[in-house]
DNA sequence: CTTGACTTTCACCTTTTGTTCACCTATGCT
DNA sequence: AGCATAGGTGAACAAAAGGTGAAAGTCAAG
């Protein structure tokens, strides 16, 4: 989504483009540019203006359209990609995560996302049934290597992932499910290997 | 979103032709843009009309049909819609729903749509907490007036809604909420006046 | 078939604005 | 050193944008 690294210079000139639209609702000419960014040639701003096209900050124009320039941001927002999040497979407490071979594109909701790298993984089991986790949810998961006390997380123990509360004591994890059913357990911090955290959920009723 | 990129003048244009259809339901004639615009030849106003055109924001019109001017943007808004759906308020077992004023759009993915209307509500209170629905989940429900034994449904009865388990039995509707701590209710089937059956579910983690 | 209400087009002019050419400096990389 | 990239100066140039006026088409309704 992010606007492609740009050099001080180019994102000074960006931004007064992108603001001058914003206020204007048309596209500032070069002379304009020139101006406000102190130049004496026309030129440099031409030059300005291709470097933010090849990067990408800004939408070609047709040759000699005036008053043209537009962020790439604006333009594509009428084809924004759906937000999507790769289903990786299966979880179940106390069993290894069964990997789908091709992960398939899940559409969420924008809300349900946030910074950091997501995916899905399809629950199985009923060990996180007290927590409001059903067989057949669709959880979203945050990929991260550390938790804090209380979290939900996709934690891998001697090759067996789980869906588990993560807390912590010392040098000791402990991993509980919330189904009485089912025993918590401890491990030591070494064994345990965080692989997300829980961030969001998606149920489909029949 | 976003209109093309136009020039000030053309955006002047622009607005008094789209703001013309507005008012008056039809399509200025060149002749009175060009008053508008203060302009003393038609031929200006068939070039920006042009323009206009050149730049995708109005759209082709057959040949010399008059009165035919329509901003493309009315057109293309139908494009994608964007799979929302509006919260409505709040609910909870044995409290009428708190309406919103306002009600805001929700985005949901489309994998929880399909026929029908939708909406949304936030859940409060636990009184579903063994179905796996707790405090602050959002859910999504399919306007319907019937439902069918053992689904979710919301209802009202005496002017309360609730989110319960629907089990018809003759002329008696139960109600069952998934809480042991919490009563079952029979009620006649005609004061039970069914609002919606849930469809999904979304939660997020803090 | 004519007429009134419109839209298109022709010829020609001015202003605004984007593009390009030639040439210069600094910095980083191989 | 040798070269690519970012940044810059200045001037000449060409095309788009914006206009004027009048004439020629188009089309539906009287």
């Amino acid at each position: 989504m992010s606007i492609p690294m740009l050099t001080p210079r180019q994102l000074r000139a960006y931004e007064f483009i992108a603001g001058f639209i914003e206020r204007e609702k048309y596209a500032p000419s070069y002379e304009e540019i020139r101006r406000h960014l102190g130049l004496r040639s026309l030129n440099s701003v031409a030059k300005l203006v291709a470097q933010l096209r090849r990067r990408g900050a800004l939408a070609d124009a047709p040759f000699n359209a005036k008053r043209s320039l537009a962020p790439v941001a604006l333009r594509g927002a009428r084809q924004r990609p759906r937000a999507t999040v790769p289903l990786l497979g299966l979880i179940a407490a106390g069993q290894p995560i069964e990997a789908i071979e091709n992960p398939e594109p899940v559409e969420v909701p924008e809300s349900l996302l946030g910074p950091g790298q997501r995916y899905a993984l399809r629950v199985r089991g009923d060990s996180m049934m007290e927590d409001g986790i059903q067989d057949g949810d669709l959880i979203l998961v945050r990929r991260a290597a550390q938790a804090e006390n209380g979290q939900t997380v996709v934690a891998v123990v001697d090759g067996e992932a789980t869906l588990k509360r993560f807390h912590r004591r010392g040098a000791t994890v402990e991993l509980r499910p919330a189904n009485a059913a089912l025993r918590s357990a401890e491990w030591p911090a070494s064994r345990v290997e965080i692989r997300g955290v829980l961030v969001g959920l998606l149920r489909r009723y029949a």
